[in-house]
DNA sequence: ACTGTAATTGAAACTCATTCTCATTTAGAA
DNA sequence: TTCTAAATGAGAATGAGTTTCAATTACAGT
């Protein structure tokens, strides 16, 4: 976990009139211990876990906070939980999500995003978001499956 | 809505072993009246509306029943329930979503699906299903904003 | 048409993720 | 150090969806 990415944290907090709280400084690291996705209660469990519990509320809005101020990103994986990944080192992607192993493999690629600009000027549609998953079964799975 | 396909439903009820009750057809009905997209609560309140009432169990359940026999197919477009279309006259299909008056467009496009299968192939991954969604503003509520 | 029975239904209890409430604590400005 | 608005934690509340189970019913077999 980069140092200067905690400060621009603590930036964040300062310039935006909210305290410099233990439990926010520890979700953020918590949230950038690993580049994995994960959902608030692994966040929460992995805290208590590793005895730096923080309420769940807590776990919540901070989440809230860090995707508000563009360190974190919701992802839909098509879990029954909002899933998270944070924003280090990864440009905005993609996902394919194994239905079998719940593997997740990222992408991105530039003529669906150059066609999906076409598609919304032609519907006079100013884009602003997007998400795109694909579902299906990775490489290992297809081939257990015989 | 076109007779044929309350057949079809009959025919599915009947080959799968399952009982053709006015529950469920009332329901089909109801789904096939229109060409909206729709919540399970949706229906729920408008069969009550029109005096033709099923419990919420019991729309959740057909739903799901219309889902697994290709009648109608979950849609996501953001929103806290998960919504639904019937599969009357659309072709597969992506959706932009109007994230200010929740306006939705549909579209489909050969240039991205061939792309993503590009992709998986890519990625040794054999899709099954992918949803795409652009959020976004639609020409009226960006002219709206100013 | 009648029966028997397994499928279906409705009502209400339940689940589970997330949000809210509110009394208590605390960061940080003065 | 003091003061106060912001933040926290515990648990209650919410809301979508699912489950349970006793009562009902479609319909296959007679
Ligand atoms: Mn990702
Ligand atoms: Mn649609
Ligand atoms: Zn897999
Ligand atoms: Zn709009």
């Amino acid at each position: 976990m980069d140092k200067t990415l905690l400060e621009k944290f603590k930036d964040t907090l300062h310039t935006n009139g909210m305290k410099c709280t233990p439990a926010r400084l520890l979700i953020f690291k918590e949230v950038y211990s690993s580049s994995e996705h994960f959902d608030a209660d692994e966040i929460y469990f992995r805290m208590r876990r590793e005895k730096k519990a923080v309420s769940r509320a807590t776990v919540y809005r901070t989440l809230d906070l860090l995707v508000e101020n563009g360190f974190v990103s919701r992802v839909n994986v098509g879990a029954s939980q909002v899933h998270f990944e944070n924003t280090l080192a990864q440009e905005h992607h993609e996902h394919l999500v194994c239905t079998q192993c719940g593997k997740i493999i990222e992408f991105s690629d530039k003529v669906i995003e150059k066609q999906q600009n076409l598609i919304c000027e032609e519907h006079d549609f100013f884009p602003t978001k997007h998400n795109l998953i694909i579902f299906g079964l990775c490489d290992k799975c297809r081939k257990r499956n015989n």
